[in-house]
DNA sequence: ATGCACTCTCCGTTTACGTCA
DNA sequence: TTTGACGTAAACGGAGAGTGC
């Protein structure tokens, strides 16, 4: 890892030479006791020996910038896979995980909260094309039923020269009265 | 009961990288 | 070939809820 001496302030980095935070078993609860559960928060970058090796872990480059990784199509569809099946993981299925795929549990981790970020994006943009929708329709809807209305009005005035003009007007203001609204629509 | 330390998730933002005009 | 705009996805950092001591 290059760099090594300069500080890293990236959270909870537990890197070597990095000036981090520490995990939770540095900063736990003291008097050598475990932790009240195992370290979940590892840093992206956390095996620095390794990913000189494959090269597939991410790492600060030059000037404290971190170089994004690119998943595998390997990793990304085994990843897609679990996730199709459960959009959450336990701690130990992401520490299994991310062994399995030669990636850091922080890696999965993050892999996750952005997936489940993208779905809720997602799903969000179909309902709001979906409630669109629905909205255009209502607003033809209730075109027509004016349309329809002032047609029954003018039969009801043809029919009945003796009908009072004055009752029609009220029932046509409150037939187009917005029920949630109370304005004339 | 209260406060503190810690874990974990979510969310908005930042950043590196690929694509395309 | 270069370059700038733009989209995407990995990663970051903070907030807040939950838990144990």
């Amino acid at each position: 890892m290059e760099g090594e001496e300069e500080a890293c302030n990236t959270r909870l980095c537990l890197g070597i030479g990095c000036g981090g935070y520490g995990g939770s078993e540095e900063r736990g609860h003291g008097e050598g006791k475990p932790p009240v559960r195992l370290l979940m928060l590892f840093p992206t970058h956390l095996d620095t020996s390794k990913e000189e090796e494959d090269g597939n872990r991410n790492d600060h480059g030059k000037n404290g910038t971190w170089k994004k990784l690119k998943l595998t199509k390997e990793q990304s569809s085994m990843l897609e896979d679990i996730f199709k099946e459960r959009n959450n993981l336990t701690m130990m299925e992401k520490q299994a995980l991310a062994k399995k795929l030669n990636l850091s549990p922080r890696q999965v981790e993050v892999w996750f909260q952005n997936r489940r970020a993208r779905t809720k994006s997602k799903q969000m943009e179909f309902h709001r094309a979906f409630l669109k929708k629905q909205c255009e329709r209502l607003s033809n809807e209730n075109l027509q039923l004016k349309k329809e209305m002032q047609e029954l009005m003018k039969l009801i005035e043809l029919s009945s020269p003796f009908y009072s003009h004055e009752l029609p007007k009220a029932t046509a203001t409150v037939l187009a009265l917005c029920p949630s609204c109370k304005k004339i629509a």
